[in-house]
Formats: structure tokens, C-alpha cells, sequence
DNA sequence: ATGAAAGCGCTAACAA
DNA sequence: TTGTTAGCGCTTTCAT
């Protein structure tokens, strides 16, 4: 159907090197530089991206891995990383492994397979079982919001430890002692370091941790409805809680709303990421936000960097040490580190005078 | 890196044609496939489907083109759609062209430069500009959701014209008389449907429909506040709002809550499309959903033939008729239309004794 | 059922 | 700078 080198070449006269060097930046005599470009127009002709592929091995394709795309924020992130790439020239293939890491591996074989130059990832499940395809053929890796230390590449994550610290530490200036927290899956990285900061801001205040305060929402709309029952239930004395994702924050929303628990009045709230969400929660949600398009960015420029570091090398190094560091994985990983922001609601309660003060010992 | 069929044939002491034959579902003596598998195994041997690709000029990849990857409707239904295609040997490529018709060109020339074997859309601007090079070639289109009818192709969409009438029908039938709808962008088909559908329902009630009750916003989470602030300024009489989309529904919901309309006290509202928000909100919101998986396995199963269909034949041919119906492209097109369902929540208020009875005349 | 050979459209030595 | 040539890994006649 469309035109190829040949046709260009028959078209102008030229050599097909000549063209194929023309195409690929080379340098050319003005006049068959316009001759080309013309032949070029007329006939429509495009170069066939499978077939470059199938000479140099590569595909200019990166695939991205993802636990949900029906999720605010990884919508938000790879839609912004989708349009990068393809203004680079790389196609993208979204995989969504619903959470469920037999479908990220069987996702992460899929890309191998259909030969991606890299990869995107938000790690569910093992990486290294996954992943050490790519490592090996040298293809490059980076990590988006969550890091998973069996493989070592380079990392987009944002500061959850600092912003569970501040979004706690804001109740805790609110006067509020008894703050509950509904965290993730327990091998998750973001609810290690959610928790991290959590505990963190109450020790600062001199405030014990509680684990009856902590209760697992698994990171899905249901099970933070779950959460919020139960955190509820066991601790009548609870005045505010910090709901650590969007999921499990519209979940704690309904179950609240379920149960007829006026907010903040009966208990402050801060939820998680979903600005719009937020915004139209009654009264205004007070949230923690993470910067998606930063995220996306980040992720993009640094696996485009890795792409153009590797594009002069033949592929696939043998590599004798498949996951050794020897190989050089690990000299310079790049770890980026993102703030998160604060949007102030109307959620949080001032108490005015914290019994903490008081009433403590 | 890779191991190749020359390997499997050196390994096996067959030809290179025994190899693709069988790799491609021929018969093979026992004997001989015994030895295949055992190499194909050891070697481990993928087929590289680039290759391959060029050979046959498919790519087994599918596009896809939606107007915003960030919105639960068309996530829910390319996250189904990916994992079909995926199971059948299609990789999928996913462009998000927010909303703008030139973003939606671009992609589709970018979807068609690389080769896809058939396309999935839910149309923002002009399909012919885009897709005319696609019906050239011979390569399947489906639209969702949306149907333009410059491109003759197969859909899939929902009765949309039903589930507002009947939306609107819930709200008469609760007394309501003085009813909103905030629409979306005119060219679009949804919003035609979705009014038509509230017209009907109007005036099979008797009632005659007013211009100012209806307001554009634009299928957008700002367009619906700022529609619902105009439809509660211009019209004090209005006891319910339909909304026609999720978005405007977060957007009408945040402008209520900021204006502290209480629902359905003062106003009844309908919303659309999203289950989690509608449980989220206070009161829970009553609301129609579409069924977004089946519209995904409609519209995968359908594409899925006519690449079976198109599979014999050769690609692209070349077609003398570019978009004319003479070429058999529009004979059989399947319209494929799916009933939408209703979720009740207590956002309608039931009007005691309407005013339209005793004091309307 | 199997093998030999040609070629999909392109790039990359190597020569000229 | 430009042209010639040899493949990349696969499928596909056409013989055998």
C-alpha cells in the first residue's frame, strides 16, 4: 500500500542508502535533499516503523504497567507520560493488572514479547520475577510511585513519609490526639512509608501509636469503607482520621455518609489526591495531593535519557550476571523524590481545647 | 538475543517452513512436533512478532482513541477492552486526545504510521479527516459511545435517548415539573440523545420544554458547576436537575454544595455514570449507569471479527472508492445499542401534592 | 509433510 | 556524499 525507500529511490534516482541516511538525519546535497522531500510528499511516504524495527531491534515502543486504570491518579499520571512519549515518537501499551500480580507478570511477558524498548511500572506483585527479562536484556525500567528493591532502576516516587507526617501533624495542631489512619496492603511501599510518617508525627507530639487506630482499607473503595466501620466501632474516642489514598478516602466517605457521621463535627477527615473529588465532597475535603504530571514527567525524561544512553549499543549485552549489580544496573540509579501539597477543606475540627492538655495526665 | 526459528530448525534438523508452518497451527508429523516443542522450549523461543509483522503487514496491535483516558467511563471500558484484545494477541495502543479534535488527528495518524491493525474510537471532531485513511486501507473501525455518521462503520453505543427519558420520566413521576438538564457540548452525539430523551419525557407529561432549562456544560467537572450556578440563577422555579454525564455531575455537585443547596430538600437530582461517587455523596445520588463492560466486549468481539473477516484477504486494497459506500463498507454495518440502567439513591424528593395539578392553570 | 528460496521495508557496512 | 549488498526473522509459493 504506501510507498517505500525504493519508491523514493526510484522516484529521485537515488540510492536506497541514500535515502534511508536522509531519513535518519544524514546529510544530503540540497538538490537531492529536494528531491527527496518532494518524492516524499507525492507519494505519501512514510517509513514502516516494523520494519526499521525488525533491522535495529527496537521497536520504539514502551510499555506501561499500571494496577488500575480506572484510578484517578494513575489516569492522571500515565495519560500525561502516553502523550510525552508519542511526542517522542514511542507508542506506548498500557497494561492494567487490576492489582493482581499473575496478571502483571503475565502483562510484563506480554511487552517482552511484543519487544517494548522499555517500561514504565508501578510494581504490584515481585519484581524481580516479572522484570528480570528486561534487566537482563538491558532494556530500561523505571518505577513510578512505588519502589521495590529485588531489582534496581530508576525511580519516580514521591515523599509519602513527609506528607503523611504533615497531613497527621496538621490534626494534631488542631488539637486532635486520638487520629485514626486506614492504610494500604501491608508489601505495598506507599503504605510502609505512609505508616512510617503517620507514627512519626504522633511521636513527635508525644503521642503513642496505636495500632487499634490503624486499620487496613487495601487500598480500594471497599475496603476503606471497611476500614472506616471498623475503625469507628473500635475506637469511640477517635476524633479525626487520615484515609492514606483515593480509593479508600471515597469509601470512608460513603461509609461516614452511611453511618450519619457529621464531618468535622463528629470527626475531622483528610483524605487523599483526588482534587475534584474533594471539592465536591460535603463539606470541602481537606486532602493530601500528589503532583501527577511531575510524576509523569519525571518518569518519561529519565527513560527517555536511558533510551538515548542505550541507543548506540547493540542490544541485549549478554550479560552474564543476570540480576548481579556487577553489570553496571545499579552504578547510577536515579531515585526522584516529588513533594506532595496540602488543599485545605473544611473537614478538619478545631478543638478548642484539646483535653490533651489538660485532661492528659 | 532471542532465540529464532533458524535456531529451532538447526536444533531440530528441520526446514524453516516446517517451523512457521507449525507455529502457525500446520500439521507436523508427531515425531517432528515433539522435537519442536522440546527446542522451542529449551531455546526459549518467542516468535518475533516484528518480523512476522512485516511479513504480513499486520502488527497485531489495535488503536484506540478516547477523548480522556482521566474519566471512570472511558477508563472502565478501555481497561475491559485492553485485556480482551490482549487475551486474542492484540496489543493495544490507547491515545487520549483530550477532547481535541486536532489531538484526535494527530493520534490517528500516529496509530495509522504505526500500522494497527484495526481502531477503537469514541469520536471527538470530524471522523472523515481522521479515519479516511483507515477505511483506504481496509482496517476496521468501531466507534463507541459516540457515532458520527461521515465514517460508516460499526458501533457500539448505549440508548441514550431511553435512559433520559426514562431519568427524566423518575423526576416527573415525583411530581417535578420545572426540570434542568445540564448537556454537553452540542456536536456531540451523546448530548443530542440525551436531550431528545429529555424533550420526550417533557412532553409526553404534557409538559413544554424550556430553553432555560437546559444549559450546556459541556461534559466537563467545571462546566457542570458553572451550569448548575446558571440553571439555579435563571430559574428560582426549578425543583430537580438532570446531569448528563459524570463530570458534570462531580461539577453540579460541587456548585450545590458551595451554594449550600440542600438536596433533595430544594432541588432533586439526577446524575449520571458513576457508582462509587454516587455512594459517596450526601445523600447518595440517584443516578444512570451504563454498562461499560459490555460496551467493551461488544465492541472488542466485533472488531475482533472483522479482523478475522479481513484475515484471508490481502491488506489494503487499493480501494478506488475512498470513502464511497460502493465498496462494500457500508453493507453490513453492525449497530450495536445497549440499555442503560438506573440506580435509585435519595437525591429525589417526592413532591407531595405538585403544584402542576391545582395551581399551574 | 517438508525444504529451498524469495522477499516484506528497512539499515548498516563497505566501496566507490 | 552516494550506491551496492547483505541481512533482520519471518511467511509463502513452489517443488519435492
Amino acid at each position: 500500500m504506501s510507498a517505500t525507500i525504493k519508491d523514493i529511490a526510484k522516484r529521485t534516482g537515488l540510492g536506497l542508502a541514500t535515502i534511508s541516511s536522509y531519513l535518519n538525519g544524514g546529510n544530503v546535497r540540497e538538490k537531492n535533499r529536494v528531491k527527496i522531500e518532494e518524492a516524499i510528499k507525492e507519494l505519501n511516504f512514510e517509513v514502516n516503523e516494523v520494519a526499521r524495527g525488525l533491522k535495529t531491534n527496537r521497536t520504539k515502543m514502551i510499555g506501561i504497567i499500571i494496577p488500575e486504570m480506572n484510578n484517578t491518579f494513575f489516569a492522571e499520571i500515565i495519560t500525561e507520560a502516553e502523550d510525552i512519549l508519542r511526542s517522542h515518537g514511542y507508542a506506548t501499551m498500557i497494561c492494567d493488572c487490576r492489582s493482581d500480580a499473575k496478571r502483571e507478570k503475565e502483562a510484563a511477558d506480554f511487552l517482552f514479547h511484543r519487544r517494548v524498548d522499555g517500561l514504565i511500572i508501578m510494581p504490584t506483585g515481585p519484581a524481580r520475577i516479572s522484570l528480570e527479562r528486561f534487566v537482563e536484556s538491558g532494556r530500561p525500567i523505571v518505577m513510578i510511585d512505588r519502589k521495590r528493591d529485588e531489582i534496581s532502576c530508576d525511580c519516580v516516587l514521591v515523599d509519602n513519609d513527609g506528607a503523611a507526617r504533615d497531613a497527621v501533624e496538621r490534626l494534631i495542631h488542631a488539637g486532635h490526639r486520638k487520629i485514626g489512619m486506614i492504610e494500604g496492603p501491608e508489601d505495598v511501599y506507599t503504605t510502609k512509608e505512609r505508616r512510617r510518617g503517620y507514627k512519626t508525627a504522633l511521636e513527635n507530639a508525644g503521642i503513642i501509636p496505636e495500632e487499634r487506630l490503624i486499620v487496613k482499607g487495601n487500598y480500594t473503595i471497599a475496603g476503606g469503607a471497611a476500614a472506616m466501620r471498623k475503625l469507628r466501632n473500635d475506637n469511640p474516642d477517635m476524633t479525626a482520621v487520615f484515609v492514606s489514598n483515593y480509593e479508600m478516602t471515597v469509601g470512608a466517605m460513603m461509609e461516614i455518609n452511611d453511618l450519619g457521621i457529621s464531618v468535622p463535627e463528629e470527626l475531622s477527615v483528610i483524605g487523599f489526591d483526588n482534587i475534584d473529588f474533594a471539592k465536591a465532597a460535603v463539606p470541602r475535603l481537606s486532602i493530601v495531593t500528589q503532583p501527577t504530571k511531575e510524576i509523569a514527567r519525571e518518569a518519561a525524561a529519565v527513560l527517555l535519557q536511558r533510551l538515548d544512553e542505550r541507543s548506540g549499543k547493540t542490544l541485549s549485552v549478554p550479560s552474564a550476571h543476570p540480576l548481579d549489580s556487577s553489570s553496571g544496573n545499579s552504578h547510577n540509579v536515579k531515585i526522584i523524590k516529588l513533594k506532595t501539597k496540602f488543599m485545605e477543606g473544611r473537614s478538619i475540627k478545631k478543638l478548642e481545647d484539646p483535653a490533651a492538655e489538660s485532661g492528659e495526665k
